[in-house]
DNA sequence: GTTATAAATTAAAATATTTTCACACATGAT
DNA sequence: ATCATGTGTGAAAATATTTTAATTTATAAC
C-alpha cells in the first residue's frame, strides 16, 4: 500500500502558533495547509478535501464553533478544537456540535499529533480500509468474506461487527459484555461460539489462536499488524 | 500507538449509583475500582495507582472533603467532586481545597465522561510506557507477554496487574495483602505461587530472583534498573 | 550451630472459565 | 410443506487458575 501522508487544514489567527504548528506537524510527514481565518477556512475547503482539520475556537470573526456547525455535516471531515482554558461550557457544546476531539491551550504539541493520529487512524479505516490483511488471511469486510490460504469463508454480519471494531481497535481487549453489546446477544456462552466460529474462520490453527485472542477473565483482543 | 486504559477509583456510598457509574465507565474504555466509603477509598488509594478519582461529597463518615485535604497533597491524583444539589457553600470550599473539577448532581453520565476525559487530557503522560525492558527481559502490558533470552512467555490478567502495579512503584514493597487486594485473592499462599509463576517468567535466575525479591516479613518489592 | 519462623516449591484437588459439541429453532428457498 | 442453512443455547469437555497441603529451603535470633 502506498504510504498515506494525511493532509491537514490549521485554522488559527495567532500567527506564532499557527507557523509553529504547522512546522512540528510537517516534521511528523503531515502535508499542512494553514488558514488563519474561519473564513479563510472556507475558502480552501472548498477547493482541497482535508483529512483533518484543526481549529482554534476562539477566533475573533465567525466562531470556530459555528463554522463547525455550519460545515460538518458537509465536511466529512474530522475536527480537532483547541480551546483556552477556563471556557468549560463552550468547550463541551463544541464537542457536541460534533467536533471529533479536542485539546485544551497551552498544549504539547506531541498531544496534538497522538490526537491527529488516533482520529486519522479511526476515519481512514472507516472509509476506505475495508480489506485488512495480515499473514496468510484478508479479510474483506465489504464483501462479507476471509481468504485465508486459498480458502474463503463467508461471515454474517455478527461476524463481521466484531472485526470490524475490533480491527478499528486492535490490541484493545473487549469484554463479552462489550461484545454483547455490539451484536445484542447476551448469553455468555452464545458470545463464546461466536468467537470460536470466527476462529476457525481467521485463524491459521483455530485451536491455538495468534490472531483473536483470550484474556481469561476480562475478554478477548485481536492482534493484527 | 499504544492504548492507555485510565484506572478511575469511584467513590460513593450509594450502590446504585455506584454500579451504574461504573458500568458507564467501563462502557467508555475506563478501567474501575470502586469503593462504598472514604475509608475503604483511602485503602485502595495506599495500594492502587489510580489516574483518577470520582468522589462523593456528601459520604457519611469522614466526609469526602476531609478525605481529600487530607491526601491531595500527597496523591497526586485529580479529583472529581460528586456534589448534591443545593450545598454551594461547601462545593466552593471543596474545589478550594483542591478538586479537579466538581458536578452536581444529578449529573449526565455524558458529562462525567466527558470531564474525566477532559482532565485525564491534561494530567496523563500521554505516551504511558506499556513496554518495560530491563537487561535480558522485556515486558509488554499491552500484549501481555513477557520476553526473555528469545524466550515468549504469556502472562494473565492476575500476573499482568501485578506487574502493571509494580512497575507503577519500583522499589516499593508491596505486602501480601496490598496484592491480595489488587488480583482478589486472599490466601497467603496463593500469592506465593503467584509470585513463583511470575519469576518463573521475569527472572533469568527463578531461584534468585534479582529483580522481583522479597522482603521477608514484609512482602514484594520489584527492582528494575 | 540450633532452633523457630517465614517463604518457596511442588503436586494434587477444587474451582472457575472457556471451548466445543450437538441439538433446537428460525429463516428462506424450492 | 419440506429441506437446507445458519444461528443461538445449554450442557459436557477441556483448560486455566486458585486453593490446599505437605515439604523443602531460607533467614534471623539466640
Amino acid at each position: 500500500m502506498d504510504k498515506f501522508i494525511a493532509h491537514i487544514l490549521m485554522v488559527d489567527d495567532d500567527d506564532g502558533i499557527r507557523s509553529l504548528v504547522k512546522k512540528y506537524l510537517n516534521e511528523n510527514n503531515f502535508l499542512v495547509t494553514t488558514a488563519n481565518s474561519a473564513e479563510n477556512a472556507l475558502e480552501k475547503i472548498k477547493i482541497i478535501k482535508f483529512d483533518l482539520i484543526v481549529l482554534d475556537i476562539m477566533m475573533p470573526g465567525k466562531s470556530g464553533l459555528e463554522f463547525i456547525m455550519e460545515n460538518k455535516k458537509k465536511l466529512e471531515t474530522p475536527v480537532i478544537l483547541l480551546t483556552a482554558k477556563g471556557e468549560a461550557k463552550e468547550r463541551v457544546e463544541g464537542l457536541e456540535v460534533g467536533a471529533d476531539d479536542y485539546l485544551p491551550k497551552p498544549f504539547e504539541p506531541k498531544e496534538l499529533i497522538l490526537r491527529i493520529k488516533n482520529i486519522l487512524n479511526k476515519t481512514i479505516k472507516i472509509d476506505q480500509k475495508r480489506v485488512i490483511e495480515f499473514e496468510n488471511v484478508k479479510i474483506d469486510l465489504n464483501k462479507f468474506l476471509i481468504f485465508k490460504n486459498n480458502r474463503e469463508f463467508k461471515i454474517n454480519a455478527t461476524e463481521k461487527v466484531i472485526l470490524e471494531q475490533m480491527i478499528s481497535y486492535p490490541g484493545k481487549t473487549f469484554s463479552r459484555e462489550d461484545i454483547g453489546q455490539l451484536i445484542n446477544l447476551d448469553k455468555e456462552r452464545s458470545i463464546d461460539v461466536v468467537i470460536t466460529r470466527l476462529r476457525k474462520k481467521i485463524e491459521i490453527d483455530p485451536k491455538n489462536p495468534k490472531f483473536l485472542q483470550t484474556i481469561r477473565g476480562t475478554g478477548y483482543v485481536l492482534w493484527i499488524e
